[in-house]
RNA sequence: GCUAUUGUAGCUCAGGGGUAGAGCACUUCCUUGGUAAGGAAGAGGUCAUGAGUUCAAAUCUCAUCAAUAGCUCCA
């Protein structure tokens, strides 16, 4: 007999042998419709498999993620059996689960396939699915393995045989597809109830430019067409809140080839949107003791050989720009950190000044290959929320603890409920790769570490993701309809005082090396606004908002009284303007409601006579007549709800 | 950067070797209206740019530029 110790802590006995699958059929039909696979002792694997030995068990369904991914691995297979049929012939190489559903690779020979195919293998993986096909495991010598493939005219499953160990192969069939795996997979294709071919792509053989282009298509599977149909909704809902398109339509920004490749121009309405996220945070600065600096958009070469980066970079940046006579060069600045550390140094420093917090909202300029550029989300040039903390060791931690407040703070405002952290320490298996003092580096990791646990945050530890020059700490932000984005990130550096020489004076009358505290809470004001704009769908917060309203006077008539209506809510600093036109206020309403604009303030005769306003929420609809003061009132409280101007 | 696809009016898109189309937006006129589209008329395009093939190119070919998707990359 096995003891076997499920996560809510219960021990159960079973005979040696017995298979994960029999356990979830001990234990309920239900669970033993549903379960996908097993995590035996911290390992996925088959629900199939014999247990021989004691231990903690997991079963594993459609709720865990481990048990999606077994599915959408299964589903990979599912496909390539259905293509296999419909393609004899073809050559298979990875087939992965990923994030979000499943790809596989393959080479079609003289096939082309398209989304038009799409239908034709939905079917036949729907009909192998029906036919509740078991995926048989088998541990193969990779001597077998390589007769297997090589008889079958599968150059890329052999080069990928000849990449393993022997006595590690294992293959896997399901009805006539035999196929090199590792698992786990679902004990049988019943589980796959709803299939869908999202995109085809080339991606070439193992990532690499050089070697053949295979074909990729991507799928998901679920097991309920229930899911499918909210993923399908999910996706559409994505599509209409792309920042891209939003950014069109609300008059927020634009690219021209004629200005150049991913370099935005920020419209009025997108302008102002963004300097009220910039001004919003340096008032949260200011209060935090931040000094704002202004350093120039080109720095010497000299100054980024200096800082390490030309070294890195150089070779895949703009190109120097030299000055015509002396041949001196300069470099587009690519950050703003090397700038920061020459005004620190611009005077000598005592331990009694630090911590100096420097703040710039700097613009930088990087070249990112042109097939990497993506609305504002991706460009080369863009405008960091950055600032430079140079601290004694002994304060790193209250620092970072006062950062993280003011990033919790702007995702307050900004209604970012969900959240983690991702805390990068060191590889403790190649200290080489980082600079500066062991003691450093263990007290700057656990500090992150601590301050993290001080304030309560929902984080994740990450070995070897540490930049070379200091553990980090990055907010990742899960939008309206969850999709992740990264966003803030803060950074400790023992490498650039280094490099630059900073020092201050301490009590002992000794000189010594500051840390810095790189942080950018926005990350850049252009990725910024391209998640909040695909987060809140274009319905930006009140206090953002471009417009935060707009007249409708039912006739020309009341034009008169929506002018009065407009001067008096501009007195209260309210935002909006008068729809002029000679619509019918239906229409104009609609209008306004594509704009996203939040308040429509319908003005006609009962509304002069009465001296009040007839409003409309965006989204909304009707919220009845009030006087001005009452609405203004309403508006103020709004804006303040995001706690901002406290 | 690589591969594929795409580029026609301000926007969304149809068309396609014989000289340009729709809807919305815009302008003017009619209409003066009560919570998601009132009516009419008008204006607006070297069909991304450059070259080639052709009697003739927006249409076919090539190059360039840009966009989209995937790959690779991201201080």
């Amino acid at each position: 007999m096995i003891d076997i110790r499920f996560p809510d802590g219960n021990v159960r006995q079973y005979t040696e042998g017995i298979t994960s699958l029999d356990i979830a059929k001990s234990i309920s039909e239900g669970l033993a419709r549903n379960i996908l696979s097993a995590k035996f002792n911290g390992k996925v694997q088959d629900a199939t498999l014999p247990l021989n030995e004691s231990g903690e068990l997991q079963l594993l369904t459609w709720d865990d993620e481990d048990g999606k991914a077994t599915m959408w691995h299964s589903s990979a297979h599912l496909m390539a059996e259905a293509i296999e049929h419909l393609y004899p012939g073809t050559k298979f190489g990875i087939g992965p689960d990923i994030e979000n559903g499943f790809y596989y690779d393959m080479d079609l020979g003289d096939h082309v396939i398209s989304s038009e195919n799409f239908t034709e293998i939905e079917k036949k993986m729907a009909e192998l699915a029906a036919q509740k096909q078991e995926y048989k495991r088998s541990e193969v010598s990779k001597k077998e393995a390589l007769e297997y493939f090589s008889q079958k005219g599968d150059e890329y499953k052999l080069e990928l045989i000849s990449d393993l160990e022997d006595g590690q192969i294992s293959f896997y069939q399901t009805g006539q597809f035999v196929d090199l795996c590792r698992g786990p997979h679902l004990p049988d294709t019943s589980h796959i109830k709803a299939i869908k071919l999202l995109s085809v792509a080339g991606a070439y053989w193992r990532g690499d430019e050089s070697r053949k282009q295979l074909t990729r298509i991507y799928g998901i599977t679920f097991p309920k067409k229930k899911l499918l149909d909210d993923y399908l909704v999910l996706l559409e809902e994505a599509k209409k809140r792309d920042h891209r398109k939003l950014g069109k339509e609300l008059e927020l920004f634009t690219f021209s080839s004629r200005v150049g490749q991913g370099l935005p121009l920020w419209l009025p309405k997108g302008a102002q949107l963004r300097e009220r996220l910039e001004n919003f945070l340096k008032k949260v600065q200011k209060e935090a003791g931040y000094e704002p600096v202004i350093t120039p958009h080109i720095g010497a070469k000299d100054l980024y050989v200096t800082s390490g980066h030309y070294a890195k970079y150089g070779a895949d940046s703009f190109r120097p720009i030299t000055t015509p006579n002396e041949g001196e060069e300069f470099l587009l600045k690519p950050m703003n950190c090397p700038h920061h550390c020459e005004i620190y140094s611009s005077s000598p420093r005592s331990y009694k000044d630090l911590p100096i917090r420097y703040a710039e909202f700097g613009t930088v300029y990087r070249y990112e290959q042109s097939g990497e550029l993506h609305g504002l989300t991706r460009v080369r040039g863009f405008t960091q929320d950055d600032a430079h903390i140079f601290c004694r060791p002994d304060q790193v931690k209250d620092e970072f603890k006062a950062v993280i407040d003011i990033v919790l703070k702007i995702f307050k405002a900004l209604d970012f409920k969900d959240f983690i952290t991702q805390i990068s320490i060191r590889d403790p298996k190649n200290p080489s790769k980082y600079i500066g003092s062991d003691e450093n580096w263990q007290k700057a990791e656990a500090s992150i570490i601590e301050v993290a646990q001080e304030k309560g945050l929902d984080y994740i530890v990450v070995e070897g993701e540490a930049a070379f020059y200091g553990p980090k700490m990055d907010f990742m932000v899960r939008d309206a309809i969850g999709r992740k984005w990264q966003l803030g990130t803060i950074q400790v550096d023992y490498n650039l005082p280094e490099r630059f020489n900073l020092e201050y004076v301490g009590n002992d009358n000794q000189k010594h090396r500051p840390v810095m505290i790189h942080r950018a809470p926005f990350g850049s004001m252009e990725r910024f606004v391209a998640v909040l704009i695909e987060h809140c769908a274009g319905k930006f917060p009140l206090w953002l908002t471009p417009e935060q309203l707009i007249i409708l006077p039912i006739s020309e008539k009341y034009h008169g009284y929506a002018e009065k209506v407009l001067s008096y809510l501009k007195k209260y600093d309210i935002r909006g303007h008068i729809d002029f036109r000679s619509e019918k206020t239906g229409k104009k309403i609609r209008d306004a409601e594509i704009q996203r604009i939040p308040y429509m303030i319908i003005v006609g005769e009962k509304e002069e006579n009465d001296q009040t306003v007839s409003v409309r929420k965006q989204g909304h609809g009707d919220l009845g007549s009030m006087s001005l003061e009452n609405f203004s009132r309403l508006i103020a409280e709004e804006v303040s709800q995001a706690d901002i101007f406290d």
